[in-house]
DNA sequence: CACTTGACTTGAACACCGTTCACTTGGTCA
DNA sequence: TGACCAAGTGAACGGTGTTCAAGTCAAGTG
C-alpha cells in the first residue's frame, strides 16, 4: 500500500512533535515513512509546500472546538461577542502550543493558507456580530491575531520559564482581557 | 589590520539588508569580509550566537530617538505616557521594518539579550510613570510588545501587499490605539 | 638582534541538508 | 500478454554550519 499525501503530513506532524522544527529534515521524515528521501517529491512539491500544509493543519486545529461527548443542544443563552473572542483566542494559543515549535511554524507561512482564512473570518464574523462595521471588525481581527502570535511565539520560545501552565493561562487570558477592553472602547463604543 | 568582532556583526547586518536572512550564510558573510569562513569562529562561538548579536544590534536601535540635529532644549510639555507608548513601539516596528527580515530575526533571539530588556524596562517606565503598579506595568508591556511584534511579523512576511505605506503607518497606528485604549481601560482605570 | 608568544586565518575535511532525475518496481486494466 | 502509470530508488549535486591542525604575522621580551 503507497505512501499517500495524507500520510506524509501526518508523520511530519508527528515527527514535529517528537523532535521540533529543526530536526524534521527530509531524510529523517522519509526514514519515518520507510521510503527515501526522493520520495516525498512525488506527494509534495518542496519542504517549503509541505511545511505549510502542516501550518495550516495546525491552524485547522483552531477551527473546530474541541468535541464535548454529546451532540450538545443549543445553548441556553448566545455566547457574547468578547467571550467569542476569548475561545477563538484561546484556541489559536492552544494549537500553537499543542506541538512542538508551533508558534514558528504558523507564523512562518508564505501565502495564508485556507484555514487560517476561515479563522480569521471567525475573528471578523464574531465582531460584526456586535455591530463594527466591516472595516472596524478586520482592525479588531488583527489586533487580536496580532497579539496572540506574538504572545504565544514568545512563551513558546522561552519555555524555560518556571512558572506553572495555570498560571501562564491565567496572565494571557488576563492580556487578552485588555485588547478585548480596547476594542470594546474603540471599535464598538463610537 | 585583523579582523574585529564589531566588523563581523557589522557586515552580517550589511549581508542581511542586502540579501536577506536566508542568504546570510557563513561562506558569504566570510567572503564579503575578505576572509575564509573558519575565521567567522575566531569572533563567534557559533552563527546563532551571531545572529543573536545581530537581532540586539536592531532591538538597539529601538532605544535611541532618532537625532533631530540640535540638542535641542527640555520639551515643553512631557508627553503622556500613551505618547510614550507610540513613540516606543513606532521605533520597535520602524527597527524591524528597516532591515531586511528584522521581525524574523528580533523574534528569534533565543535568550533575552540586554538592549531587549532594556527596551522592555523602558515600556515598564513609562506605565509606571502613569500611575500602574509592577505587575500592571509588566503586563501592559507585555500586551504592547507581543502586538507589536505579531503585527510587524506579519507586516513584513506579506510585503506584496499593494498598500502604501502612509496606509501601512495608519493602519499600524490606528490598532495600536486599540491596545493602548485598553491598557487605560484595564490597567489605569481600576 | 633572535626568539617566543598569542591573536588571527587558512585549508581541508566532516556530516548533513534540500533537491533532481534516470531508472526500476509493482499493480491495474485492456 | 502487454502497456500503462503511480510510486519509489539510488546516486548524485551544490550548498550548509562547524571543527581543527597547521600556518602566518605583528608585538613584545631577553
Amino acid at each position: 500500500m503507497p505512501l499517500r499525501q495524507a500520510d506524509v503530513l501526518q508523520g511530519a506532524l508527528e515527527l514535529l512533535d517528537e523532535a521540533g522544527l529543526d530536526e524534521l529534515t527530509t531524510r529523517r521524515l522519509a526514514q519515518r515513512l520507510g521510503v527515501r528521501a526522493g520520495a516525498l517529491y512525488w506527494h509534495y512539491p518542496s519542504k517549503a509546500a509541505l511545511l505549510d500544509a502542516l501550518a495550516d493543519r495546525i491552524i485547522g486545529e483552531m477551527l473546530t472546538p474541541p468535541s464535548t461527548g454529546r451532540p450538545d443542544a443549543a445553548p441556553a443563552t448566545e455566547p457574547d461577542w468578547a467571550d467569542r473572542l476569548r475561545e477563538l483566542a484561546g484556541r489559536a494559543r492552544a494549537a500553537m502550543l499543542a506541538h512542538r515549535d508551533g508558534a514558528r511554524l504558523v507564523v512562518s507561512f508564505t501565502a495564508p493558507p485556507p484555514n487560517a482564512v476561515a479563522y480569521f473570518g471567525s475573528l471578523i464574523d464574531a465582531l460584526r456580530s456586535a455591530g463594527a462595521d466591516a472595516p472596524a471588525a478586520h482592525l479588531g481581527a488583527d489586533v487580536v491575531t496580532s497579539f496572540v502570535n506574538g504572545y504565544t511565539l514568545e512563551e513558546q520560545a522561552r519555555q524555560a520559564a518556571v512558572i506553572s501552565p495555570e498560571q501562564r493561562d491565567a496572565t494571557f487570558l488576563l492580556e487578552l482581557d485588555i485588547v478585548i477592553a480596547g476594542i470594546r472602547a474603540r471599535l464598538l463604543r463610537d
